[in-house]
DNA sequence: GGCCCTGTTGAGACATGGTCTCAACTGTGC
DNA sequence: GCACAGTTGAGACCATGTCTCAACAGGGCC
């Protein structure tokens, strides 16, 4: 597991099994094969990659059961959905609470960030214009520090 | 006109005819009547709403001629896009310089605020987490003052 | 066990949004 | 007028996501 909080410390997700079962949704076995593939993920995955891979492994889910447990699971905060600057959609796994990503242009590798500063900033905008702020996505590309020290990975399509 | 740079008072585009010709692009005949029709815009506006339109208004116009065009002016700065939250890809016309947009989930309404307090906050992601930022994207949504007056307005599905 | 009911499933049709190809056209310089 | 590069629209194509539908699964009840 790459992703962290930051300013909360190392704490493990909550199992996605656990998290279909505690929203009262069927631990059925699609589900189940669909949560040991998003768990064993590291950094952000599209919808695409995740039916691809079933499919190599013979799990028998189809895609519409791929979108529809990721909706599920978005739905519940267990994932969370970015857009990358390609256009592109993707998902990350993530702790519940409401907070952002950062993720890495060159491996995939995505870590979390909570939204001190930035509520701060929202507020600001808010106050100068006038609207009222309701939802607001911030989402940050760059490289990690291992690609910052050289170490090999794979390339990802991010930027 | 209803994008508006805050920080930076109220300044003009340039129109996007001068942008294209500045940037050494032919002032074709497809070109002046898009830039038109984006002009006349208020509010955000997706690629395939701009479609229908020069098909209503008959300037024969094709559909990859609007994508090449919305690319070109994002490229040039003249527009740029939005992801909004229902997943769907937006335009709006803006001011060259980076910044972000704040938009309204009901009229469509969208104006721009500058990054000053973003800066710091993506400063200090980067000093907590070891990566190098070299990209952020800020997307606020919320109701407008004119929305928020209850005035009445076209409900845009932004949310 | 048998039955019913609801939730869930995969397959595949469909919708949407965007890209690519290609032959035709256009404008510009000579 | 000619050559050439840039630009065009039409339409094929692709990727991504949604919807529909009949089949299936499993839990509760008899």
């Amino acid at each position: 597991m790459v992703s962290t909080v930051l300013g909360s410390g190392a704490m493990d997700n909550p199992p996605i099994v656990t998290v279909l079962d505690r929203a009262g949704y069927r631990l059925t076995e699609p589900r189940r094969s669909l949560a040991a593939l998003i768990a064993g993920r590291e950094g952000h995955f599209t919808a695409t990659e995740l039916v691809t891979e079933a499919r190599a492994r013979r799990l028998g889910v189809g895609r519409a059961t791929v979108f529809r447990t990721l909706d599920m699971l978005a739905e519940l905060g267990a994932v969370e959905r970015l857009d990358l600057p390609s256009g592109e959609h993707a998902y990350v796994v993530c702790e519940p609470a409401h907070h952002h990503h950062v993720v890495c242009s060159r491996c995939g590798r995505s870590d979390e960030i909570d939204d001190t500063g930035l509520r701060k900033v929202v507020r600001e905008v808010a106050r100068r214009t006038g609207y009222r702020v309701d939802e607001h996505r911030l989402e940050l590309f760059g490289l990690c520090p291992a690609c910052l020290a050289g170490q090999p990975g794979p390339t990802r399509g991010v930027a």
